[in-house]
DNA sequence: AATGAATGAGCCTTCATTCAT
DNA sequence: CATGAATGAAGGCTCATTCAT
């Protein structure tokens, strides 16, 4: 007879078979790489046996989308009350830039090589999963975005398109994240590069007196 | 005995076959992606039989590389002259700046997709292949830390860290190129979108107005 | 959960999975020949699918030096008491030749085609194959200098070079062994051939009469 | 129009490739083995083209088997005449037969390499290259089989069955020529390894006294 | 006659997937 | 439910052979 708590107990140890399984995979991809790891590996790793991963996964792709979904779903709500406290001054607008600029390095410090391995393995798996990868760029992108169409409303950011700003900036986080990871920057430290990366998208690197001459709504500088 | 002709000819035919197999490798790479296509893809694609292949190329990854190796000859070539003339005023920083990025995207358009396939596809291949995308990339960025060293000594840039800045710049490319692809910016033309990250390189979106307090060395401007 | 009988059916299950590979693979490379045997004609053989072969060999070469190294060790368990009594007289010598070669020679009738095979291939297949055969043969060789040179030393057999004399008695039996496995001496029994054989290791071919002046301690003989 | 020389030369050049393309085979095969030899290590050691192979040879075993066949044509013209000169007592038997070995020793000193891949490798290459062989090895223990039956005839050497022994003596050759490739018998000279064997054949190992009462027509040799 | 480019049959090997236990 | 033995489809690669030049 299965008493309840029998019933429980399997259902317990199912789950961790799972998330064995799913430890297994992530550790096995970031070592292995995607494509060029076999399901045997993954089992191998997790200790259990060849059968039992198909009866929690289709494939090798699924067990990826299902480590994948779990971390975007991570890294959004990261971000999810952000909206809520909008910057009211250019001060904090540039401070909560900043503030959250450090929030997705330290992300980015805590899971570094899996989303470095995202990031680059993502668009060659399957239109699907590139997918996936594209919409949470987008999602930051928009959010980016609004920000500063907010910014621009309230009259401290000067007038843009914010769609390709905002993807702008992504591109800037995506290749300075690569870099990082490579360890160019030797001498600089994170907070600095950061520091350094909100000044270029708020003033950019053209030399202050010139934008005098150059930016056509010129006259509210010389006041 | 072979007479010069024969040869000649041989030789000619043997070179033909070979374009052929590149031609056909580069079509069933971007239609099918690298990882899911294989040889026999190649040579049907390419009308000729299957050892034909292994006569010209080690295995995938041998033809993939060489036709990278191409690409990024070309693609270098086209940059070769440039540090010939540098910009001797702010002006013509920005317009070389500007005319840089139109060569640039043109050079994509016209290669977009062995571009896009190329930056999403090598870092998955094999470390060699990574190493190749990130040496290019690296290129790009010294070029424009380059320039922009060149800017800040003559005057006409603000002072910063050209490393960080120069990856950042090539950040922004790679992003837009590929939200650019996927078609959205729709309704803005490319020029446009090309203008308004120059304008956010040069002057970032912040306020013209806020600078004035935030630069520290702001006094120069409202004099 | 395993069950303890599941996993012992399993294990058998794959023992004689494994049996009936071995088994198949010295059929056909007795039948066809170690070069021309595939693997498809070992599995079809066997009656299992073209995977489970690499489940338990590595290459052609493996299943063949498996089979090899059992028939070694059957070879050399039959031989390893001899040894122990030595014989004490010229009659115990000449008895124990006969009987160690009948003994050969019932080994080489029960395994004719595996003997044949590995001795006529084994020289081909690798460096390492081809050592194997001829240590073996060295062990016999060796066994036999041995038992001269015991022979010699208790004074029924004369002073000779044990160790080429060794090496003859060896060559002596590979030849005969293929001779005979070729259907000549029919008219000979088996025994007759061995006991010809012996004699010509005892007392060589030439007339008795010629050895009194040819042999030069022959002082001994015509007392 | 084509003059007689011109054919001549033709003609030549035809016969040199043929014997450059001989002649590279063997260096192949002996550096290779027979088995992983493949056409065009072939053709590229004589330095002719791929086709040109075919315009002289069927495949493989064709061109070995020429080889082959150019071998034993040889080998067995350096032992046509002995036939002429039967020994006339059983001095002159003795000497021949020492003659003889060495003759053979030093043809295989000459062809070692050859003589031993041909040994090794013919039993492996097809029914008719192993009866080609074997026909070799069998004329010559016919023709050891041969003398022994004179010498016998003649009275002096024992009775025995000559068959048997010719095909032994043939074994003691075979295993000798493999034995003293590998090195062994490093301290004893050729001379007196085969002194050894022959003094072997004609007396075996068996003390002398022994066999006068283990022979039962021993009562001729104490007259 | 000689060449060597091109070919494709055929073998090896891997690995996702099934299923009896 | 978990297992791991067994499978065979699929793809890589070699190399003997052909044939246009």
């Amino acid at each position: 007879m299965v008493t309840k708590t029998r019933k429980t107990s399997d259902q317990e140890r199912k789950e961790r078979t799972r998330q064995s399984l799913l430890a297994a995979a992530a550790r096995v991809f970031l070592g292995t790489g995607y494509h060029k790891t076999v399901i045997s590996d993954i089992v191998a790793e997790a200790g259990v046996g060849q059968g039992t991963f198909y009866r929690f996964f289709r494939d090798k792709e699924d067990v990826f989308s299902t480590l994948v979904d779990g971390f975007i779903e991570r890294m959004l709500a990261q971000f999810a009350d952000m909206s809520a406290n909008l910057p009211k001054n250019a001060e904090e607008y540039r401070a909560a830039s900043l503030a959250a600029t450090k929030k997705l390095a330290a992300i980015f410090e805590e899971n570094r090589e899996l989303v470095l391995f995202f990031l680059r393995e993502a668009p060659t798996i399957s239109p699907a999963m590139a997918a996936k990868l594209d919409a949470m760029l987008n999602r930051f992108a928009a959010l980016a975005g609004f920000y500063l169409q907010h910014a621009i409303l309230m009259g401290f950011a000067r007038h843009c398109n914010t769609e390709v700003v905002g993807q702008a900036l992504i591109g800037i986080a995506l290749r300075l994240v690569e870099t990082w990871a490579k360890g160019r920057f030797a001498t600089s430290a994170l907070d600095r590069v950061i520091e350094e990366i909100v000044d270029l998208a708020f003033f950019g690197f053209g030399d202050p007196r010139m934008r005098l001459t150059m930016v056509p709504s010129g006259e509210g500088e010389n006041r």
